[in-house]
Order: structure tokens, then C-alpha cells, then sequence
DNA sequence: ACACCTCGAGTTCT
DNA sequence: CTCGAGGTGT
């Protein structure tokens, strides 16, 4: 039913996700193709007037690369309808009129993409089949850095001119702002050839992003989305005092014209001849034998995305052999020789389909967005967080806009802003709910935070929330009660609150679906079992504000038991040394609750352990160190080993800090703690030695010297 | 007053 | 893992 598919060419939806949002769709009739074509001409001359002419995108890259490529298909398959001035024939749109032209005399040309590997696949198998058995030779791999593409004119070694790309052909003159560069030379050595045009990025560092965008915020302007944008905004600016200030930075990777430049034999060489006039390459560059090295190379840039302080999105594969490049020459719009393989995007536009209010087991309020599914970054996010009221107005965003979503370092969707130029006039700003969308009780503003809460107690979200922690690990640790079976149970009206979980009807469990004589037995000795758990855990299971793992554990070994803490008074519990007035005022009033304290009577009741920790009967060998652990052990798990730790007298907090004593690496570490722990010159230590670290309380001896690496 | 460390809480998808 | 806020030490 696809009559003109072309084998070996995959429909964008596959490619892009279940977003559908720039995917072609299935076209029966001549005038509906022709309809989408005048559809996608005038959307990509929209986005281009906004994206080159007014430094303000309507739409992140990669869709705006989907609309190309989808145009350009339907007129490859149907010629009739191309014409030669259209959108989608030009490399980039035309200049604006602010800054004068300038034509390149060797024009600027895109590249052509690749996706994925088979799109990988099929570039270097046309040039094989181009080059009609001759051999191929190494190729070049490059780093395809998400900045502004310009040429840089020498002439007797004094830099003369700095042109956009523009349409290819003609860009616009940005001298006075590229001569504000530091990384540009204005005078090449005393080797500079008569005329050398330089064809590179100009892009800015995340460090410098975050610097100014940090001042643009103090001065009350809106911050740039992203230095990609930052960039551009600076590149033309008409002030070239004010781009000064901005940090630019620049990388050559190819010449323009030239004249009285050496004659090379490839691609690397010539890069080579660029850093030896002193001009800035990137030192990530590298030659490769075959495509398997190419895969090499781009898996390796694919994990170090963030570990470099500048953006790319992609990688450049370029046949390395210039006699060869001759020899397949280049279409119309881009080179045969080389091909840009783009990594899976980090940032795509997609439609904010509504905006909702969770209610977490806490009771806070936390408004979320719902959005058309989008594949970016490697998954497909359909939700992402808005964190708070305070950041919806920020933002301002609204069910219905176009927005930006991003999954920037980590892992966490974020919608990063509305695309304001697609908003729907007649929208307007979201309102926060007045009421719990559970229970309907009116949900409240905590004071002086950012945070809305839910704060009737008797919400079945807020009781069920109570329970889930209270049975959680690291707190009473009840197996086989999941989230899904305190859902349950609560739900029947078995459970109300955590003392239940000691005196409940299991003979009415038993009658329940799913639920056999050997899954009650299970959760009746789990349920037994806990009464055991240390006075700590049982602390930090009762949930009392600012009391987690660590402060219940505190409080346990301070007090000695649930008894000497409940007769504590206020001052009591602020004397311990790493608790002070707020936390001491919180246990304090929790324990004062009645409804709380019947709660505690009723745990006391059912025989649960109220006594402090036993001494630990290890000798406190690591008394005053911190131990940090990062990536899995094998012999222990995580709390394994801080128990391990603190059963011998140490700590072992979360992060890296001066003070560490030692980092313990396991399987799959964290980056940042590792580097950290470099940077502070602290031991790491492995799990074997960390296992001597355990027996004899003595951070084992770096076999070779630690050196500082410049 | 400031800098640094620590803790707690919230977060998405496979 | 990262952010915001509490606690401690300078």
C-alpha cells in the first residue's frame, strides 16, 4: 500500500518513536503528497525564518532534520513536484539582512545523515560500489560538535573575513564578532599561506553556557535553551564588545579555498597542517582502518556525551584519502565521502498533551506533565516532572503548547520550555488544583517552600504511603509486602496505619485472590521476624519529618531506647551532637502526637523491639574514618557494607568529600565520585581491600606512587 | 557570616 | 543522582 518505498529506506516513524508528531503519514492519492509537500515546505521556511534570521528555534534539531529528509523523499519519489528554488534545496536558509553578504567561493555544503548503523551501512556501501573495487583506505572520525558552522578567511596570514554558512553559497559577514574569538589567531606564523579559507564550529563550552546564562538571569532576561542557541545568539550580536564577553570558542576541520597551501594526500594530514598554524583542532580526531573502528569510535563518544565540556551530537566519518574524495565527488547538496552519524537526540520538541498533580506517599503535591510520546535520548518519554508550582509559572507552560523536552545528563526527563511562537492564542497559564486529587481535601502551601502538600492525614494515598515505608528495606524490612499488596490490603480496609500490620486478620488474607496457605504463612513470619529489627530502623519506618536512615539511627544510639526517647524533652534530643533545633523541634512534636503515640503504644503491644542497638561486639577499628562506596560489591550489598562500616566504628555517608578517608569501587562505579576521589587524592580501594580494610583497620598501602596528572 | 559536609526526598524507564 | 536545606566549624 506503499507503492514508492525504496527498499532499504526505513519510514521515519520507526526511526523516530511512537511520536508520529513529524512522521509521514501513509498516503493514498497524488494530492494529498502534493498537500504535504506545500505542508513541509512552509513549516521548514517557518522554522528557518525563526532559527536564521531571528536566533529564536521553533523546533530542536533533529525534528526539524526529520521534516528535511521527509521532503526530500517524497520529491525524490515524486519529481513533479520538486522545484529548484524550494525549501529543502538549500542548504540553510537565506542570510538576513543585518550583516553583508559574503559568497563562498568553495560553497559550504551539508553532510548527509545516518541514523543508526544499517543508514551507517548503507553510505560506506554506495561508496564502495561508487569506487567500483578500488580500495577505500582508512577514514577519519570526528566529533560533529553542536555549534555554528563559519569560514574564516587568511590572507598573507592576517585574518580578513568571517563568513556564516548561510545557504552554502552565501553567508553573511560576522567578522568583527569572529575576531572577538580567543581561540582564533588574528595572525596566522610566518608559514601562513598567501590565502587559506578555515572552515570550522564556533560553538560555546557548557562552562561558558552556564556563566552566562547565569548573568543573564541576574540582569531578569529569559536564559538561553541551550548553547547551541547561545551561541548563535552571540555570533550576532551587533555589539562585538558584548560577543567579547561571551567565551566563544572555535574548531577547524576542514579549508575552503586556498592558495600556496601544501599539497596532502588525506583528510588527517590536513587537519594536522591546520594545528600546525596554530589554529584550533579538536584532539579527539582519529584515523581508522575500517568501518569497525568507526563503530568503535562513535560507541566510545557515545558514552563520554557528558563528560567533555562542549556539545556534539553526532559523529563525522569522512573517507580519509583526498584522491579518493575526488573521485566520488558530491551531489548537488552534499559531499559522497563523507557522512554525519547522528547520536539518538537529547532534545526534542513534542506536544504537552495535559498537565496533572501527583500526590507522593508524603502527601506532597507534585505537578507532572503528560506528554505525546518522543524518542529522545535513547528511550521514549511519554512524562516528566515539573517539580513544583513555583517552576510551572517559571516556566510558564500549558497544556496544548509545543514544548522542549530534554534528557540532559542523568536520566530524568525535563521539559525544558514552551516553543512560543506554536502556542495556541486563546491558552491560558496553568493553575495549580485547589484539592488532593485523591482524597479532595484542600491541599495546602508548605510554609516558606516551594512545595504544595496534601496535609489531611486520613488520605488513603498519604495511609498507604505511611505503611509502604514503614515495611520498606532499611526500615522494618518486611518481605513480600510489595507496593502492590499494601495497596491491596489497605484498599480492604485491613490496614490503617503501621501498627496494624502486627494484629491484622491474615485468615482474611487467606480468603483473598492470589493468596494461598503458603503466601500467609511467608507474610506471617516476615510480619514476626521484623519485631526484631533494630530500634533505628524502626525510627526511621515511623516517618517523622527530617528523620531518615541516619538521624534514626542516631537518635537509637543516643537514646538507648524508644522509652528514654519519648520522656526526652526538647532539649534533650537538640543536645546530640549533629541535630539541632529544627530537627530536635520535629521529633519532638511527632512524639508529643497522641494519635502518634497510640500508634507507638500499639507497637509496643505487639512485642516490637523498643531497645536501642546491641554494642556491636567488633572492635571500633575504623573509629573517625568515611568510607565511601561506589558500584556494586560482590560480597555485600550496599547497606552490607555501611553496616559493615558503622559496626566498626566509621561512616560511610553518601558522597565524596575532603574528609574521606577511603572510596571503595565496585562493579559499574559512579563517575563523580570516582573523579572526585581523584581529585582529592583519596584511596580507592577495591572490595579485597576493603575486606582488609574490615580486619584490620588499616587503609592497605598503594602498591605504586600516586602521581599528579597535569 | 560563610563554606562545607550530610541528610532526606523525589525521579524515569527498561 | 541531584537538589535544597539543616548542622557544624571557621
Amino acid at each position: 500500500m506503499v507503492p514508492h518505498w525504496k527498499p532499504g529506506w526505513k519510514p521515519i516513524e520507526s526511526r523516530m518513536g511512537p511520536s508520529g508528531q513529524y512522521a509521514p503519514q501513509a498516503m493514498a492519492s497524488m494530492d494529498e503528497v502534493s498537500a504535504r509537500v506545500d505542508e513541509l515546505r512552509s513549516l521548514i521556511d517557518r522554522h528557518d525564518v525563526a532559527y536564521f534570521e531571528q536566533d529564536a528555534p521553533t523546533i530542536a534539531d533533529p525534528d526539524y532534520d526529520g521534516l528535511v529528509r521527509e521532503l526530500a523523499e517524497l520529491e525524490s519519489r515524486h519529481p513533479e513536484l520538486a522545484v529548484d528554488t524550494g525549501a529543502g534545496h538549500r542548504v540553510g536558509a537565506r542570510p538576513s539582512e543585518a550583516f553583508a553578504p559574503v559568497s563562498h567561493a568553495v560553497s559550504m555544503m551539508s553532510l548527509d545523515k545516518a541514523f543508526d548503523q544499517d543508514e551507517l551501512t548503507g553510505w560506506y556501501d554506495r561508496v564502495l560500489r561508487r569506487l567500483d573495487g578500488n580500495e577505500v583506505g582508512p577514514l577519519t572520525c570526528e566529533l560533529k560538535f553542536d555549534g555554528l558552522a563559519v569560514s574564516v578567511r587568511y590572507e598573507n596570514g592576517e585574518m580578513v573575513r568571517a563568513a556564516t554558512r548561510g545557504d552554502g553559497r552565501t553567508g553573511e559577514d560576522v567578522s568583527a564578532n569572529v575576531e572577538t574569538i580567543a581561540d582564533l589567531p588574528k595572525r596566522l606564523g610566518p608559514d601562513a599561506p598567501s590565502l587559506i579559507e578555515v572552515r570550522g564550529e564556533v560553538y560555546l563550552k557548557l562552562s561558558s553556557f552556564a556563566a552566562l546564562n547565569e548573568m543573564v538571569v541576574a540582569i531578569g532576561q529569559a536564559p538561553y535553551v541551550n548553547p547551541r542557541n547561545a551561541a548563535a545568539g552571540s555570533l550576532r550580536q551587533k555589539n562585538a564588545a558584548v560577543t567579547a564577553t561571551r567565551n566563544l570558542s572555535f574548531f577547524s576541520y576542514q579549508m575552503g579555498e586556498v592558495d600556496g597551501v601544501p599539497q596532502f594526500g588525506s583528510h588527517h594530514e590536513s587537519l594536522q597542517y591546520l594545528a600546525s598554524l596554530g589554529l584550533p583542532v579538536n584532539e579527539h580526531a582519529e584515523t581508522v582502518a575500517s568501518m569497525d573502528g568507526v563503530s568503535d569510535y562513535i560507541e566510545r563518544f557515545r558514552l563520554m556525551r557528558h563528560d567533555l565540556d562542549y556539545e556534539f551530537d553526532g559523529v563525522v566519518i569522512k573517507i580519509d584519502d583526498l584522491a579518493t574524495q575526488g573521485r566520488l565527488g558530491a551531489t548537488s547538496r552534499a559531499p559522497r565521502w563523507a557522512v554525519a552519524y547522528k547520536l539518538p537526540p537529547e532534545e526534542r520538541t513534542t506536544k504537552l498533551l495535559d498537565i496533572h498533580v501527583s500526590i507522593g506517599p508524603s502527601g506532597r503535591a507534585t505537578p507532572f506533565a503528560r506528554l505525546e510520546p518522543v524518542f529522545v535520548g535513547g528511550v521514549t518519554v511519554s512524562t516528566a516532572t515539573l517539580h513544583n508550582e513555583d517552576q510551572v509559572l517559571a516556566k510558564d507552560v500549558r497544556p496544548g503548547d509545543t514544548v522542549v523536552v530534554r534528557r540532559a545528563g542523568d536520566v530524568i526527563p525535563e521539559v525544558v520550555g514552551p516553543v512560543l511562537a506554536d502556542r495556541v492564542k486563546a491558552s491560558k497559564p496553568w493553575k495549580f488544583p485547589t484539592n488532593c486529587p485523591i482524597c479532595d481535601q484542600p491541599l495546602e502551601r508548605v510554609e516558606d517552600m516551594a512545595a504544595t502538600a496534601c496535609v489531611n492525614v486520613s488520605c488513603p494515598r498519604q495511609i498507604r504511603g505511611r505503611i509502604e515505608h514503614f515495611v520498606s528495606r532499611g526500615a522494618m524490612d518486611i518481605e513480600g509486602f510489595g507496593e502492590s499488596r499494601v495497596d491491596l490490603f489497605v484498599t480492604a480496609g485491613l490496614l490503617g496505619d503501621v501498627s496494624d500490620i502486627y494484629s491484622f486478620d491474615l485468615e482474611a488474607v487467606r480468603e483473598m485472590e492470589g493468596f494461598g496457605d503458603l503466601s500467609v504463612q511467608n507474610l506471617r513470619l516476615a510480619i514476626a521476624e521484623s519485631r526484631a529489627r533494630p530500634l533505628g530502623n524502626l525510627l526511621f519506618g515511623l516517618r517523622i519529618p527530617h528523620v531518615g536512615s541516619t538521624n534514626g539511627d542516631l537518635l537509637a544510639t543516643s537514646f538507648g531506647s524508644m522509652e528514654a526517647l519519648l520522656s526526652a524533652d526538647e532539649e534533650a534530643i537538640a543536645a546530640i551532637d549533629g541535630v539541632g533545633p529544627i530537627i530536635a523541634r520535629s521529633v519532638f512534636l511527632w512524639l508529643s502526637n497522641p494519635g502518634n503515640r497510640e500508634i507507638i503504644g500499639r507497637l509496643r503491644d505487639a512485642g516490637v523491639n523498643f531497645t536501642g542497638p546491641a554494642r556491636s561486639e567488633l572492635a571500633p577499628i575504623l573509629e573517625g574514618m568515611s568510607i565511601v562506596v561506589t558500584g556494586a560489591l560482590e560480597g555485600f550489598s550496599r547497606d552490607d557494607a555501611a553496616a559493615a562500616v558503622s559496626d566498626r566504628g566509621g561512616k560511610s555517608p553518601g558522597s565524596v568529600s575532603k574528609k574521606t578517608t577511603a572510596l571503595v569501587v565496585g562493579e559499574s562505579p559512579g563517575a563523580s565520585k570516582l573523579s572526585k576521589a581523584e581529585d582529592f587524592g583519596i584511596p580507592i580501594l577495591d572490595e579485597a581491600e576493603f575486606s582488609t580494610l574490615l580486619k584490620t583497620g588499616v587503609v592497605p598501602a598503594k602498591t605504586e606512587e600516586e602521581g599528579e596528572t597535569p
